[in-house]
DNA sequence: TATGAATGAGCCTTCATTCAT
DNA sequence: GATGAATGAAGGCTCATTCAT
């Protein structure tokens, strides 16, 4: 029911799609729909939430906490393409999305900082202070990986990892 | 004129921004801004566009083609930021409300390629398939930093190349 | 289960309250309260028709046919009055609804009705083809009075009667 | 244009009346509807208000402030029942809505309020205390009797005073 | 030419009402 | 026999878009 809302949200975009549109993909009738999963708002959110803490979930379970730090960046990255891989609508669409739209970015806002947290832990100690917005920008080029990803279908998503290796400093350079 | 439109736009996105606000803003009446600049669609796209070229054209105007490569990218990077830095509402926002709404994407993507072609050309050239990815991938960084830059204000622009010099292999690694 | 219809009727107004809330109140299920009363509109009827049922019954009651006829009508008067302050809910603001809703005006107009004709009854004859008007019109003081009651609660009902005696010339000018 | 309102208004029902009705039957489309007169609840309580307004006026016009009370009285009522009998849509209809839908109650009691003093005024002051709850009473015969015009068109509204006089000892009964 | 005024079209949301269990 | 789950239908409201002045 949340796929089909995934589906037609990534599909239109959150304002071109409507409510009656999503009921009928979902095979429900809007008040079903309204019954379940509340307002417009409302459903755009749990889709977020769902296809966030999925995508965290995935990347969790790949990290070994007792590998050294950059294998677990990198089996954490790894995740997260094949994540995304298989689940084009559901995330990189909405992430897409959700970034401007202003209701919405507190909500991804707080996956990103899950994520540049999680990432931050991993990076070199060399320069504390500088972390939080090195980290940021590693997470965004992974972003940008990931939409690399999605918009090439049929790619191996290993690649994307092995491509982000030849381009980041980290796993080579590591200074700490 | 379009300044107005963008302000307007950045401050209350896309959907929520209504013509009426945007013509009061703009100091004329509704009819004109039909008669100029068509439909809102095509409205905003022109925002898009005007914002894109200058940013293009003040990273051009940056860098020296008969500088080595990695300068040239440097030397990009600061006017990116600088010029980020200088239009908050015109870039960033902008860019990251187009980036999910389906009629802008292309404008968006547009754009990005006309910088990863650019990067791309700059980049060491050890993988020559490997090339566009990895460009796409640095783009993305470059923007997540971007955004960090627009969201800390205040902030030396100028930092934002110091760390991305720290995340990136590129100036060391040079292999070609 | 008239009992609980009545109370969300009274609270929230005919169109506020929803079947749910009602069947609800009840402690049934909505599917019953079709069963058993039939649609929204026949339901709330149902409850005008036994509110106005048992206020006739009491006044009935409380008139004593033996008596002279305006010792009857003062009865009475107290009779309704003690009732709507007893039964706030079920009539006042049953009654307040009923009147301007238009599928419903019959149904008061018929209550109404008999407590003209009852009045009639007992009026001075010195002007026949008067008698239904300005029988009308002292029911409709009388409404007043019960709505006053039904503001005021706490209050005497009893003094509701006086001060009808006072602004009605009846007890004193009867020329029959 | 509020003329349209008041008639669909009284025809139908708060409820059951449309925007789009009564936009249509005021010969202009919704939107101008909403852009002049805002909210539907807004819309009614305009009707409502200018309904009031006039027929206060018209009472306030044809009382002589220097006459004595109970002719001012009388006065007072002739006006009221005349403009009823003129407005019938207007005033007994919009008022038999308003006095129990929960929102405009407080608009209605204003009005009624506004009577009640105009006549507690007027009323004999041998009991000060009651005057208040005997001026609403009266006011509701009052209304009661404006009903009974409403509902028998072609009636001399005059009548109305007449019967009036019959059933009210103030006329007669003054005792101050 | 520039605009105030007008609208068609559509969206979100809510209920009274009924099957299938 | 009773209900949880489901829906058809409609309603209020808004906004991009265009005539008539």
């Amino acid at each position: 029911m949340l796929d089909a809302a995934v589906a037609i949200f990534s599909r239109r975009g959150y304002h071109a799609a409507g409510m009656d549109e999503i009921a009928d993909a979902a095979g429900i009738s809007k008040p079903m729909l309204y019954a379940y999963l509340g307002t417009k708002e409302e459903l755009f959110i749990a889709c977020l939430h769902r296809e966030a803490t999925r995508l965290v979930q995935a990347i969790l379970d790949a990290v070994r906490p007792e590998a050294p730090p950059d294998e677990q960046l990198w089996r954490g990255l790894r995740a997260f393409f094949r994540f995304v891989d298989a689940h084009r609508d559901g995330w990189s669409v909405l992430y897409r999305q959700a970034r401007g739209q202003e209701p919405f970015a507190a909500e991804v806002a707080a996956m990103r900082a899950r994520m540049v947290e999680l990432v931050s832990g991993l990076l070199p100690r060399s320069t504390p202070d500088d972390v939080a917005p090195i980290a940021y920008a590693l997470v965004g080029a992974v972003e940008a990986m990931a939409d690399w990803v999605v918009d090439h279908p049929g790619e191996d998503p290993g690649l994307a990892t092995t491509r982000l290796r030849k381009l980041l400093v980290l796993p080579r350079g590591r200074e700490d």
